[in-house]
DNA sequence: TATGAATGAGGGTTCATTCAT
DNA sequence: CATGAATGAACCCTCATTCAT
């Protein structure tokens, strides 16, 4: 049994490996500028020996978005771990969030990526279904929190919870759009840092959430 | 004089018609799926016409962005016109956002995808430079509008105008996201519309931005 | 009458105005990377109108040649005024040769790259047949200097002229040709300035053309 | 061990089957009239495959100078192991040098176009590094010959060796030239074969070289 | 005479992918 | 499992040239 263990174990560790060299090389020139030709390199592997891992670049691409889903799911549990209240929690996956994707740059890129594709070229790669799950898992956390909040009177209620964690989910991807893709207009122009207006994006959520409680 | 009248309107509208192309195609295949070539065959013209127009396949783009740029520019100030209040025209201006980018998706992708390059790969052609100050002036209009407000109490004070204009567009811009990329999570699985999410995204700033008054 | 060479001069006048832009840009780029854009945005005439000029690119650059031979031409025969013997002479051609190559290497470059051109695809037009003719009667000029020579004495006899002269344009080419493409070697590696060459090169065939009179 | 091998030589031979082709091609239209869809062409590879051995058309036309280089090398070594004296061995490589290049036009072509080209366009590839090595050797060999010559009294003394070294040079390309660009006048107009040139070149050479033994 | 506009043909290069081994 | 080699298709762009006006 152990050999085939080991077998699956390097097989992961494969995996691994040409996962981070995409993560870099997305990073650097993004996902349409990242060449199978230049993960080979990186990786030092045949670009044929990439195509026994992932079925296409899109695959590598997927399991580099699931990744980053695995990820930031596992922040989010942690996170929510010892929060008290319902807004706490919610609060709490946002600022996870925030802070995810600023240490994470290259998910926030694949994953926008990814959504832009138009539907009928999405692909339904093992990867990208898995990743669909666990995006719908981190979706439901957001829904659960408003849902908990509401019932411990940290969330005013009378809105329908889907559209509240709709609204909260939008909210802070557009926060991370504009601190990613507008950071030298906040230096030069504005006279703004991330931080603060992450901290008054918190704010405005909080105000929102709880004014039902004042 | 007639003649260089006509001739400039032909132009001008060999200019329109390859733009038109290149919107079309953006929209189906995005920004880096649309070729040189496609613009060629949908405009029946030849590819190296395409470069008398257009310096590049940047510069079209850059071209379709500064037309998206310009007919929101006209439709913000369209909007803005009937307001009353300041908060009324900020809102107008969310409003009037969402409603656009929904008829033009187009251009969400185009800016989108101008958003996201890399500041170094950035261009400077003539489109873009002008996209840039429009860009900047439609920014200013949320600001004038948030200073209109708290001026004539129809939106509360103590936040920073600039933050306040950020976070405004952010949010605009991540409902926008949700509402092009989420679509079908919409219908299938929340079993919510956009329209819905608008309106109530649309209760949330005004909720937001006119506590103060209450 | 006179407007009709008034018609002749404006035309010859743009012509060489069409010369000249086409001198800066082959000088800049050798005459394979100028292009008639080019030569139409630095004339400011449109492409089409450079056509009315010089029926295709080749008989441009075959203008230039002529330009060029005629130049040297002129500069032959001046120099040749004061020459006394026939030895005098034909150094004198080859000094002259230098001369007008260091302050025109544009004429080299192209000259050269006519020279270069397979035999099939050498064109016929007006101006390469007027260049021919240039040439053969500057060839000419080094048969004469050398007949000259051995005829008051100057120049060694035995050799056969057409010979005598060909190497002499030979080893003229040559030193020019090294002094164009290995100036750098000539520092770099050598510690030599073109000047000094020339000099040597010149006693060179001094040496070998009077050896008979010693 | 075997099989490695056998591919390492299958791989080396498609190489030259490119560079063959590229000189077949060059022979025909010149470097820059050379395009890598022809070499494909005739090849009967793919475009894309020509990259795989070649990093750029620059790349190609690089190997084909060095493998012209390196054969001209290898004649030259030949060529002087029977000469005795060092005027022997400078006269023997001109010689050479005119059999080479007359059995092998291209290298001439392609040497040329080389040599013609702007100091900034220059390239720095692995092959034109050791083709710059071997051209500097090729004129090593020329400044020994000199030395020697003058050492065993066979050339005379009293001239700098670099100047001697870079005349020979010289006259040498400038003959070459003039056999190639020349030779329907040589026919058609003079009433010489390029055969009595070379010799009288030689003649030539060494009547200048080996005069001060007189 | 002069031009704006257009074009066919081709340039070099790179892509994701797939063989046979 | 891994690879070296190969490929078709496409990429953006530029060329010299020629119309109709």
């Amino acid at each position: 049994m152990g050999i085939k263990e080991r077998k699956a174990r390097e097989k992961r560790s494969r995996e691994k490996e040409i996962i981070k060299a995409a993560k870099k090389l997305v990073l650097k020139h993004g996902v349409e500028g990242m060449s199978m030709n230049q993960v080979a390199d990186l990786t030092e592997l045949n670009k044929a020996t990439l195509y026994l891992y992932f079925s296409s670049k899109d695959d590598l691409i997927d399991a580099l978005v699931h990744e980053g889903l695995l990820a930031l799911e596992k922040e989010f549990e942690e996170g929510s771990r010892s929060s008290r209240s319902g807004l706490d929690k919610v609060l709490g996956f946002v600022k996870t969030s925030f802070d995810f994707y600023k240490q994470n740059p290259v998910y926030f890129q694949a994953l926008n990526h990814q959504e832009r594709r138009m539907p009928d070229e999405r692909s339904r790669t093992p990867f990208s279904l898995r990743g669909d799950e666990i995006a719908g898992r981190i979706f439901d956390k957001f829904r659960e929190g408003v849902q908990q909040g509401m019932a411990d009177g940290s969330i005013r209620k009378g809105l329908d919870i889907r559209q509240l964690a709709i609204l909260i989910y939008a909210h802070t991807y557009g926060v991370m759009h504009t601190i990613f893709s507008k950071e030298d207009i906040y230096k030069d122009v504005l006279n703004l840092d991330p931080e603060t207006v992450e901290k008054s994006a918190l704010e405005f959520m909080e105000f929102f959430l709880k004014q039902e409680t004042r």
